[in-house]
DNA sequence: CTGAAAGCGCTTACAG
DNA sequence: CTGAAAGCGCTTACAG
C-alpha cells in the first residue's frame, strides 16, 4: 500500500512537503505542489486517515447517533440529507444505532467509545438525560440534534407545538369537534418533549374554539405503524366515536387508516386523519400530512457541525426552527 | 484525555502489559489483568482505533456501501441487519452512498480511500463492472456483496429466477394468463441481474402453460413506486389489458397499485398485483409478495465477513442462497 | 520554499 | 509473566 514516503521519494522531495502540497497548504512552490500531485495520482497514493488523526487528533469521521427500533423513516430521513452534505465534505459517517431508553448506563459508555471515532455528533431524535447532557460536553466536539430541544445542546427542530395546532385547526376547519389525539409513551421516563408538545397544540387548537378535549380520546403510540394499529383499537375499545384522528406522525396515521378501515370504516367519510412529516410514502395513502423537509434537517445539522469543526466548538445551544406546512390530500374531509 | 500511558502509569505496569490485559491476550497474571481492568474501568479509557490501526493495520470499521438514489427500503433493511452484527463484534460501520452507474470513474477513486479506512467491505445490491471487481480483490479485504451474483465475488442472495416463477405461478394458479411484467432498466449497461433474472423465471412460468409472454406486457420500471406508477400507467397506454402484474418489486407494486386505482381499477377484482420482498409496509396495502428476509441477509453477509476477518480472506466467491416464501394477501384474486 | 526530526497512541517481536 | 523499544504513517513546529 504506497505510503506518504513513496510519493516523497518519487518526487524527490520529503515527506513534509508531500504532506503540505497535498493538503493544500501554504508554504509549496506551484511547481512542486503541482509535481508531486502528479505523482500522488500516478500511485494511486491516498492519506491514510488513521495516522492523520495521531498527530492532528481529528478522525475525518462524524458519528450518526439513533435509536436502534424506533421508527425507521425519520432515522433513514435525516441520516441521508447528513451524509449527503458530510461526504461532500469528505468526512466518513460512522452510524451507531443506541439502544432506546432504560439501558442508559450502556449508552454512557458508548460516548466514551465514540470520544476517540469521531471528530463531531449527530443525534436523531434521541432523549438524552442530563447526565449524558453532560457527557456529550465532556467530549469537547460539536454536537448536534435533529428533532427535540435538549436543554444544553444545539438542535434543528420544526416547531411542534405549532404542529399539533396545524393539524388540529385544519380538522376543525372541517367541522370535526371530536377530535383524537394518538401519540405520546406511557413509558418515556426521559421527557421526550415530540408527542408532548404536539398534543399541547392539539389542546390549544380545540379550547380556542371553546373544546374542552377529552381525555379519552387520548391514545398512546409510540412512532410506529404498529403503534398505529394498536391506537385505533383502543380508541374503538373504549367506544368513543371521534370523527377524526390527529396522529403524531405519519406511520402512525397509517396505522389508524389501517385499521379504522378493517373495523370498517371508510376514510374520509366516517374519520378523517391527519399525521406528520410526509413520510415518503404518504401521498401513496391520500394522506394529509404537516409535512417537514427531514432530509434538510439533516442537512442544516451536519453543516451546522461542518462549521463548528471549523471554526472550533462556539458552546452555542441555539435551537434552529424549520418551516412545516399543511399539505391537504384525501385523508381529511367534513364530517358526515 | 486519558491514555494507556495515564492507565499503566497509576497501575504500575508497562504500557505493554495494559495492552495484552485490555485485550485479553495471554501472557498477563489474572491479578494483573484484573487490576489493569479495574484502572482503566475508573478512569475511563478505551483505547484509540486510530492508533491501533497503526501498527496493525487494522481499522475496526467495516464498510457499508450502497448506490444513493435507489429505492430506500432494501438497502436500508440490509445494512440494519448488519450493522447489528458488527457493532455486536465492536466493528464500527461507515456507511458510504456511491452514485450509480455512469460516474464509474469516481466510483473506483472512491475505493482507494476505502482501502486505508476499513477493514472489510458489505456491498448492497451495486452492479459492478470487472475493473471495479479487481480493484476490489486489490484491497485485499474481505468483500460481500448482497443482493446480486457479482462474477468474482461471494454473494448473499435469493433466487431470483425462482422468484419470478413463483409469483407467477401463483397467479397463472389462480387463473391469470395475461400477465403483466414490471420491471428492468433500460439505461442499465452493467448487466445488473436481478430484475432480469425475476423475468427469466415469469417467462418460464408462462411458458410452461403454453403461455407465449406477450412482449408488450412487459413494462420497464427501477425499484421505486414512482417507476410503479410509471409503468402502471404505460400498460394504459398501450392499452394493453393485463388482468395481473408481477412486480420487480414490493416498491414497484405500491405504484402500480396506486395507479390503478387511480385509473379507477378495483384490485384484486379488476386487476391482482404481486410484489417481491416483503417490504416492511407492505401488509398496510394487503400486499401478495415473494418475502425474503432482507436484514437476515445483511447479518449473513456481516458474519462472513467477520469469519474472513478472523480466518484470514479464503477468496472464495461462494454465493449463498437465502430462501423465500409466498406471502399471499389480499391483491391477487382470481380473473374477474 | 523546503527538510530533519519529534511526536501522536498504540502493538508486538524480542529479551529476560 | 513483564518490560523496553522499535515502528506504524502521518503532521507540524522549528530551522534554514
Amino acid at each position: 500500500m504506497t505510503g506518504i514516503v513513496d510519493v516523497a521519494a518519487r518526487a524527490g522531495v520529503s515527506v513534509a512537503t508531500v504532506s503540505r502540497a497535498l493538503r493544500g497548504l501554504p508554504g509549496v512552490s506551484d511547481a512542486t505542489r503541482e509535481q508531486v500531485r502528479k505523482i500522488a495520482a500516478e500511485l494511486g497514493y491516498v492519506a491514510s486517515p488513521s495516522a492523520a488523526a495521531l498527530p492532528t487528533g481529528r478522525t475525518g469521521a462524524v458519528g450518526v447517533v439513533s435509536p436502534v427500533a424506533r421508527g425507521g423513516w425519520y432515522f433513514t430521513a435525516v441520516s441521508q440529507g447528513a451524509q449527503e452534505v458530510l461526504n461532500a465534505q469528505g468526512y466518513d459517517v460512522l452510524r451507531y444505532d443506541v439502544s432506546d431508553v432504560a439501558t442508559n448506563r450502556y449508552r454512557v459508555f458508548d460516548m466514551q467509545l465514540l470520544r476517540k471515532r469521531v471528530d463531531a455528533l449527530l443525534i436523531t431524535s434521541l432523549p438524552l438525560t442530563p447526565d449524558e447532557v453532560e457527557a456529550l460536553h465532556a467530549m469537547n466536539r460539536p454536537v448536534m440534534v435533529v428533532g427535540p430541544i435538549v436543554p444544553g445542546l444545539p438542535s434543528v427542530r420544526i416547531d411542534d407545538v405549532a404542529v399539533g395546532r396545524i393539524a388540529t385547526e385544519h380538522l376543525i376547519k372541517l367541522g370535526h369537534r371530536d377530535i383524537a389525539f394518538a401519540g405520546g409513551d406511557p413509558d418515556d421516563r426521559l421527557g421526550f418533549p415530540v408527542s408532548p408538545d404536539r398534543r399541547i397544540g392539539y389542546v390549544e387548537a380545540l379550547r380556542e374554539v371553546g373544546v374542552e378535549p377529552d381525555p379519552d380520546l387520548t391514545v398512546p403510540a409510540v412512532f410506529t405503524v404498529e403503534a398505529g394499529v394498536a391506537a385505533f383499537a383502543e380508541l374503538w375499545e373504549r367506544r368513543v366515536k371521534p370523527t377524526a384522528v390527529f396522529a403524531v406522525s405519519d406511520e402512525v396515521a397509517m396505522g389508524v387508516m389501517y385499521e379504522a378501515n378493517r373495523r370498517g370504516l371508510r376514510i374520509p367519510e366516517d374519520l378523517s386523519v391527519v399525521g406528520v412529516d410526509d413520510h415518503d410514502m404518504s401521498w401513496l395513502f391520500g394522506l394529509t400530512t404537516v409535512a417537514q423537509d427531514v432530509r434538510e434537517e439533516g442537512r442544516i445539522a451536519a453543516r451546522t457541525l461542518l462549521e463548528q469543526l471549523t471554526a472550533g466548538i462556539n458552546g452555542e445551544t441555539s435551537v434552529t426552527t424549520v418551516e412545516t406546512k399543511l399539505v391537504v390530500r384525501s385523508s381529511t374531509a367534513p364530517p358526515a
